[in-house]
RNA sequence: GGUCCCAUCGUCUAGUGGCCUAGGACAUCGCCCUCUCAAGGCGAAAACACGGGUUCGAGUCCCGUUGGGACCA
């Protein structure tokens, strides 16, 4: 195993143009920036790294693909990327049992969805059988691994016996020595692990991490049943796909130490390991579905843009400074496995929310508009993509933190009919706005281009003639064109609805309150 | 229970022995803006888990304690 240098790149030292020192001059003022250093990675020419690294995401596709093997799907395409290699999907399916082409299919949508595509893939174990077997033969062969024939059962009762008596519940090693085998009986392979020394892990992220073989057991690589293990297929097959670097959760630091051991006895080149740290619900405990929405479906449905689920997730035990908005780009160019840290992080659904609504408000409202149509029409609405809706996305979009949101503030547009707040028809559309609806009725009428400008222009006369204050005016009208008391500038609402819908709701509103409702 | 990991504001984090009177962001609170609500601007409150060392100097290094988590069954 080859130590790791930790911090390999020279540190202390300012990114290229080494103007640390007149830069730091010239921002004196005012607050202190800190980590000059951080300004422009240090890629070394002689990079050994640079196009030979290959990372893996190998989900076992038994359910939707949960936010925190997207962020750790993110961190081997981020270093992929970063380092200009090659990032694998590899398909961990030998549970027959638990996995299921849907899950297959949502792991792999899920994937597409957040723009994390894959070089190579979907490889999957199913299909590679016969690699397993031909690497647990070789391990017979060699006397590194030994048939076992005891049965669940008997296993279970020897861990009983054990913990009774106050041993540690680890496989004793009954057919270590075994020479002949057990009439009637499928056996497990097990793999002969040694029981003196140590190995230690040069984790990426961690640091080395000893474990004591003493404290490692006999573990079956193959079942009776024919099927590889996961620690022995996950070996067999990072080191038969060039894996070079192993990111994944913090939870496999324990099997480390029996992979390693797997490649030693297997003759086979190891990758290096980083193990991220894991995401945690509000209780700091693993989050899990009783957190609420844990997979990435749930948050496209619920209305989240991709760029900021993924900006929301390379944030969680990565940071660049004091930066928090990463475009892509910029994620890939500064991304380092130094920089990931080793604590476990909690999932703010808060702050998920603020950077959705941030790119809410920066994308482009064509692109926006294009995103918003599905949950438009899951609402009735009848909208279409083209100006109309851009005009209205305008106005909205900075007051809503999700396409949910966006959707639900936007479908009052499309409507035939709007329905009235009960609270907000109460307090506005009272009896003595009618002559002021009226009077719009009117003056709409003949504003011409029909704009915001002009819509002004009108209000603006009316309020002089009758002596009225905007307030006065603006929130029965709201109340009236969109049944809230909550909507953009008044004047943005009447021209992006338009002059006809507008008259109209208007006149019905005047209906509507003659008709006794008030 | 055993093994392993982790520990800076409520949360995500900056911090790599002196630039720390601990910085940023979300959330919270206040003010400004204002036709409502947002957005935006300005400001406030808020943390180095504890105890020992090492050092001229510790948030930073070491040991222990406590707390949390994961894995193994």
């Amino acid at each position: 195993m080859r130590p790791v240098r930790h911090g390999s790149r020279p540190r202390g030292v300012a990114g290229p143009g080494g103007q640390g020192g007149r830069a730091r001059r010239l921002r004196h003022v005012g607050r202190r920036r800190r980590g000059p250093r951080q300004r422009g990675r240090v890629r070394r020419p002689g990079d050994p790294m640079k196009g030979a690294v290959r990372c893996r995401f190998a989900p076992s596709p038994t359910g939707y693909l949960h936010i925190g093997g997207a962020r750790t799907a993110l961190f081997n395409w981020l270093f992929a990327r970063h380092h200009g290699g090659t990032f694998i999907l590899r398909v961990e399916d030998t549970d027959a049992v638990r996995s299921t082409k849907a899950s297959i299919d949502a792991i792999v949508e899920a994937l597409s969805w957040l723009g994390l595509h894959w070089d190579e893939g979907p490889i999957f174990q199913t299909d590679r059988l016969p690699l397993y077997q031909e690497a647990a033969d070789r391990l017979l062969a060699t006397g590194q691994a030994y048939r076992c024939y005891c049965t669940p059962e008997e296993l279970e009762a020897m861990r009983r016996e054990a913990l009774a008596a106050g041993r540690k519940p680890r496989y004793a090693g009954r057919c270590r020595e075994r020479t002949g085998p057990v009439p009637g009986r499928a056996p497990a392979l097990r793999f002969r692990a040694p029981t003196l020394g140590s190995t230690i892990v040069q984790d990426l992220i961690k640091g080395p991490v000893a474990f004591d073989h003493a404290e490692l057991d006999d573990l079956i690589i193959v079942r009776s049943d024919g099927l590889p293990t996961y620690n022995f297929s996950a070996v067999v097959d990072d080191a038969a796909m060039g894996i070079t670097h192993v990111i994944r959760g913090d939870e496999h630091l324990n099997n480390t130490p029996k992979q390693i051991l797997l490649y030693e006895a297997l003759g086979l080149p190891q990758p290096r390991f980083a193990h991220v740290s894991m995401i945690l619900g509000p209780d700091k405990a693993k989050l899990s579905k009783r957190h609420g929405a844990t997979s990435v479906q749930a948050y496209r449905e619920l209305g989240y843009l991709p760029a900021a689920l993924v900006n929301y997730l390379v944030r969680l035990g990565w940071s660049h400074g004091d930066q928090e908005i990463f475009s892509v780009q910029e994620m890939v160019e500064q991304f380092t496995l130094e920089n990931v840290g080793k604590s476990a992080a909690v999932f703010n659904a808060e702050k998920l929310l603020w950077l959705n609504a941030h790119y809410l408000r920066e994308m482009p409202p064509p692109e926006l508009a294009r995103l918003l149509l599905p949950f438009l029409q899951a609402r009735g609405g009848r909208a279409e993509a083209g100006a109309r809706l851009e005009r209205i996305l305008r106005g909205l979009r900075e007051r809503s933190r999700t396409l949910v949101e966006l959707a639900d503030q936007a479908v009052v547009y499309y409507l035939d009919e709007v329905t009235y707040e009960p609270g907000a028809a109460k307090k506005f559309l009272k009896a003595e706005v009618i002559p002021t609806f009226e009077g719009l009725v009117a003056s709409l009428s003949r504003a011409e281009p029909f704009q915001a400008a002009t819509i002004q222009a009108a209000f603006e006369q009316l309020m002089a003639e009758r002596g009225l204050k905007l307030g006065e005016v603006a929130q029965p009208v709201r109340v009236a064109l969109t049944g809230r008391t909550v909507s953009p500038g008044i004047f943005e609402v009447i021209e992006a609805l338009g002059r006809e819908p507008t008259l109209s709701r208007l006149r019905r509103a005047i209906r509507w309150i003659r008709d006794g409702h008030a």
